[in-house]
DNA sequence: AACTGTGAAGCCATTCACAGCT
DNA sequence: AGCTGTGAATGGCTTCACAGTT
């Protein structure tokens, strides 16, 4: 498999889904400039990510849209991701609930949680287990991701269920660094973080606009 | 205001998040190269940032645990944001809930919903209001930043609210690139693409080790 | 002796600018 | 004539390595 740097792959989710909108409007042909407009980029790079990606997009025209299309979704997708939720408290249940995990791309496929006033319920069809069961229904699952929203408190406790599962992919959304295997991956994504430095960035920007 | 990178200042909140823990375990000292392990980064890194804000290290000891703390909250903040939530759909509810936004820096001040079913009700000490009701309640709440948890069809709609209002800062958990004036900041926080992304790194990771 | 602070080097990502293609 | 693909230039962040400090 050809290493992509991380940032371009991000953007490349971006650029499918613009493409998708294009195509829903009938829209053939799509050049760098208007891209770039669509996704508040530079035109310069959107065709340095495409092109690391091959010769697809034709001079004076520009890209075809479903042509494009196929090519990012080749290099993203070969398979569906399996992911495992840690968690079906508020987090959890919303994200038990988020559309975004329903497409033909990223499969939740079971959630597993302590409070027995929850276990054996089931949202937007993901079944919710016992956090004591995981080592019977586990095999089944064909996990690849583990997605941690539980309390800072149990976080590390949770990863290392996961790591034991074998997994190797966690994101979590628990405000805490997880000590974790070397070829265990982790994101973090804390809300906190992502919101203070919004706040940062704001009065850092608003500064530089009253000079 | 002097301005640092934002990815000092993201990693400044996690700094300050270990020094908390090591001042609750009442340890006085800490080295770069403790730090860096505790958060997973390089001494180097840690020393760079912390330089950036003035000479606080002591040579062969290192950092005062509780003055390095004050250093970098006195960086960070002067001030408390007001947040107002925009969707209290399920997203929308857990982000109430979320104990990230309940601590002395930021403050929830208010949601607004659609949904009259949910309007006049409280979450977490936070009022309800309903979205027409946003130019009689806005005044009165001094707020800077908006939360975008609506579905991707209305938060263009949102998204111009919140510009009306005055707003200058976004953040965005629906799947869609917003088009706003050039003074107000976007962050957008796309959940799938987080899933997404990581799965594709830890393919390239596995695909890696087998060599 | 041990650790910080920092100039310099190295690395990676973005932008520029233009040759080449249709 | 217009738009891609890309080498070169730029800019920014990270790491190195060591002088300075206590």
């Amino acid at each position: 498999m050809k290493k992509y740097s991380s940032k371009t792959i991000s953007r490349t989710f971006i650029y499918i889904r613009m493409l998708e909108d294009l195509l829903s409007q009938e829209t053939n042909f799509v050049s760098s400039k208007q891209l770039a407009e669509m996704v508040g980029s530079t035109d310069a790079q959107i065709r340095k990510d495409i092109s690391s990606f091959g010769r697809v997009g034709k001079p004076k025209l520009g890209y075809n849209v479903s042509e494009l299309k196929s090519v990012l979704e080749e290099v993203i997708y070969d398979n569906i991701v399996h992911v495992v939720l840690f968690g079906a408290g508020s987090l959890g249940t919303a994200l038990l609930r988020y559309a975004g995990f329903h497409n033909d791309r990223i499969k939740l496929v079971a959630a597993f949680e302590s409070d027995k006033r929850k276990v054996g319920k089931e949202v937007n069809g993901v079944k919710i287990y016992a956090i004591d069961d995981v080592g019977k229904v586990f095999p089944k699952l064909h996990a690849e991701v583990g997605v941690i929203a539980v309390s800072k408190e149990k976080s590390q406790e949770v990863a290392d269920i996961i790591v034991d599962a074998g997994l190797n992919g966690i994101i979590n959304f628990s405000p805490t660094t997880l000590s974790v295997p070397e070829h265990v991956l982790v994101k973090n994504i804390d809300l906190s973080i992502e919101f203070m430095s919004l706040f940062y960035d704001l009065r850092a920007h608003n500064g530089k606009q009253k000079k």
